[in-house]
DNA sequence: TGATTTTTGTACTGTCTTGGATAATATTAG
DNA sequence: CTAATATTATCCAAGACAGTACAAAAATCA
């Protein structure tokens, strides 16, 4: 009910990004830019101190209409919480399919990374995952699951790339590809952490620089 | 005012565990284990979502008593966060000292770190810094303050174990101990929010093997 | 004993909160 | 033009919230 088929079950599934001749009145928002700006919110503040009048001010959307559109506010919340998601690997996706040398791959994804946690105008906005998702998993099974999908992806682009690398001889024999994801993972974390603590760019930049360096095996 | 000076200005500091004879009615509450059962509350739920009624459930100490004892929520907030710091502090300290090699002093060090962050009756409770404080330093300068202070002296405390170890010839040449310091935070700052998520103790003690394998440089 | 001091327990205030009910409005379908 | 439909705008209800006022209670001091 809350999500009903928006059109009668038509032949075949139009694609059309304009006018799809809706029936009734027009909404006065667009449900893309509505849900960014919910996600702004609940990564600046978390679930609990994001109220629904602060939702409906950014959004523009008065109340019902953000239940219509979204749900409640855990919904509301999910939602931005995947878009979140989709948004950081459409980023990364790029870099982690490209053939390009591990070093390289590395400086590239931490550069997004930095970008995506140090943006926002009222500070820097850190990882969703990290700042807030994280501390509703306990309680939220629902959120927990997300958050682990989202490690174990990270994890896993990252196994990918370092064992890539050692089979074409860029790492040592006898290196261990999945423990060296596990700490480029971490590296995302702790960056995710020191942003939202407002450590300036130039020293994440060097907590990275070193860790690509020890992660490359450079001396 | 908030915290008048407890006994009038005696001659000698007197560290007597008992009985001051204070003057009025006596305290229904230990500050102590009051103070415990607030920071519980706020690294469960966070600041926003753990109100009053909770924490004066949870200390069994009355909304008025509360104020009188700690001051408004903030500053319980911060003083259950200044007791976490000086718990995890406590823990540690002694580690970090110690004279044993490399290895076993970041075996010793990740195994308290799990002990802490996997303990709790109501799951997991994650560290305080990266689940909640975190979240706060972005709007609160002295919670940034704080937050900023407990990652640095983290980093420094990592720091001397992997300059000395490299002093002792435990760490090859080129070695920047530096870097190693910033990945074994990142270690501990990983497996804080993997915790989080429910993710198995079993888990958590192999990403730990791992780390702790590329930062001792063995193989 | 009675005065003083400190803490407790209850009750209160005004604000904020989530969620929804209702009516007005804007569009399409026939 | 009329009916149907989808969205908006306004308003409301019930409860949670932070913080405080005030009197009763329990201790010490004289």
């Amino acid at each position: 009910m809350v999500q009903k088929s928006k059109k009668p079950p038509s032949a075949a599934k139009i694609v059309a990004p304009v006018a799809p001749k809706r029936r009734g009145r027009p909404r006065a928002y667009e449900p893309d830019v509505a849900l960014g700006k919910a996600l702004d919110l609940f990564r600046r503040d978390g679930f609990a101190a994001t109220s629904l009048d602060d939702l409906s001010a950014a959004t523009g959307m008065n109340r019902p209409s953000l239940y219509g559109a979204f749900g409640d506010k855990r919904e509301l919340y999910i939602k931005s919480y995947q878009r979140y998601r989709d948004d950081a690997r459409a980023a990364m996706v790029d870099i982690f399919r490209a053939d390009a040398p591990l070093r390289e791959r590395l400086e590239r994804i931490y550069r997004i990374a930095l970008d995506i946690y140090l943006s926002g105008e009222s500070g820097p906005r850190g990882c969703f995952t990290v700042m807030t998702a994280a501390s509703e998993a306990v309680s939220d099974p629902d959120i927990r699951t997300m958050v682990v999908e989202g490690l174990t992806e990270l994890d896993k682009a990252f196994g990918i790339c370092f064992r890539h690398a050692k089979e074409r001889g860029e790492l040592p024999e006898g290196t261990d590809p999945a423990s060296l994801a596990h700490l480029a993972s971490a590296t995302i974390h702790t960056i995710a952490i020191r942003a939202r603590a407002r450590v300036p760019r130039k020293e994440l930049e060097a907590i990275v620089k070193g860790a690509i360096d020890v992660l490359c095996g450079a001396k």
